[in-house]
DNA sequence: CCACAGGACGGCT
DNA sequence: AGCCGTCCTGTG
């Protein structure tokens, strides 16, 4: 089957900047091409954004309607604006954090392609993790052509249950392949059915859920619930470097205190309210790329 | 050779 | 309930 390609772009988009957005660590699967745009894959699509003054132009290949995969899933519905504003507001390491990440927005992944990524993410750095979901999608996905070259979807549960923990080991997993090999059979099979998950309106009934997959603990299950299509900025993962910017900045204390995850999200939430999970996006960023 | 990288898990106190 | 060693792999 031949995909026609299609093209669509937005004018005066301010708050959005392709670095800030990629490079922030809440997505695996968007590259840096030589002109400076990125390329992704999204759904059944493979996506190339360009930013060029305030426009932003986005062509693609795949199933999807272009304008209404690049609205939800840039998450256009949402002003980040006002968002800025308010968390601005707070003190100055937010008004430093935001300028430093102007351009950021949070996407909406795909609920079960985050839940395997992040399972991924464990113990892990981002080059490693880029290259195993890259070598999943090619040997379970579904290839997708563009500009002549070869890309792949993340596969769905179903065609990524076809891999045995021996074949997740080899594409170099480690010891995440029984974790990933578990939880895929788990949501295969309903046993943790993502479409109810999403319906779901309790936020503890939500996490509670995801923690019971294997390979997802506490930070695995914020990040699926700040950057997956559940949208929950209350969420407020706590890695090594969260911890080090909080501890830095509003605890006062020094890193090797180690001071509960309880006691940092209970500041977080005092501090920030419901867009806990935005700010600890900016503060991350900030404190991480300088 | 060892430390470390954006954690989770199981066994031990 | 909290602490701590271990888990695969690549890089410095």
């Amino acid at each position: 089957m031949k995909l026609e390609e299609k093209n669509y772009k937005i004018p005066n988009c301010n708050t959005f900047e392709l670095k800030d957005i990629f490079e922030c660590g809440q997505c695996f699967r968007w590259n840096e091409q030589i002109d400076g745009s990125y390329i992704g894959v999204v759904k059944n699509n493979v996506i190339k954004v360009k930013k060029e003054g305030q426009d932003v132009t986005f062509q693609s290949v795949g199933e999807d309607n272009l304008q209404e995969l690049v609205t939800n899933y840039f998450d256009f519905q949402t002003d980040y604006e006002k968002i800025k504003q308010t968390l601005s507001n707070i003190d100055e390491n937010m008004k430093t954090s935001i300028s430093y990440g102007k351009g950021i927005r949070i996407l909406n992944q795909d609920l079960w392609e985050t839940i395997i990524s992040f399972i991924i993410s464990a113990n892990n750095n981002i080059p490693r993790i880029k290259g195993i979901i890259e070598r999943i999608s090619k040997a379970y996905g579904k290839e997708i052509v563009f500009e002549n070259k070869s890309y792949y979807t993340f596969p769905t549960s179903s065609e990524l249950s076809k891999a045995s923990i021996a074949d997740l080991r080899s594409l170099g997993l480690g010891f995440r392949d029984v974790r990933v090999y578990e939880t895929t059979k788990m949501i295969q099979t309903k046993q943790v059915d993502l479409e109810k998950l999403k319906q779901e309106k309790d936020f503890e009934v939500v996490r509670n859920t995801l923690l019971t997959l294997p390979g997802v603990g506490p930070k695995v299950a914020d990040c699926i619930l700040l950057f997956s299509s559940l949208k929950r900025w209350e969420a407020f993962p706590i890695d090594v470097w969260v911890r080090r910017v909080m501890n830095e900045l509003y605890i006062k204390k020094p890193d090797e205190t180690k001071v509960k995850k309880e006691e940092i999200q209970k500041i977080a939430h005092e501090k920030f309210g419901p867009l806990a999970g935005i700010a600890q996006q900016y503060l991350f960023y900030w404190k991480r790329e300088a």
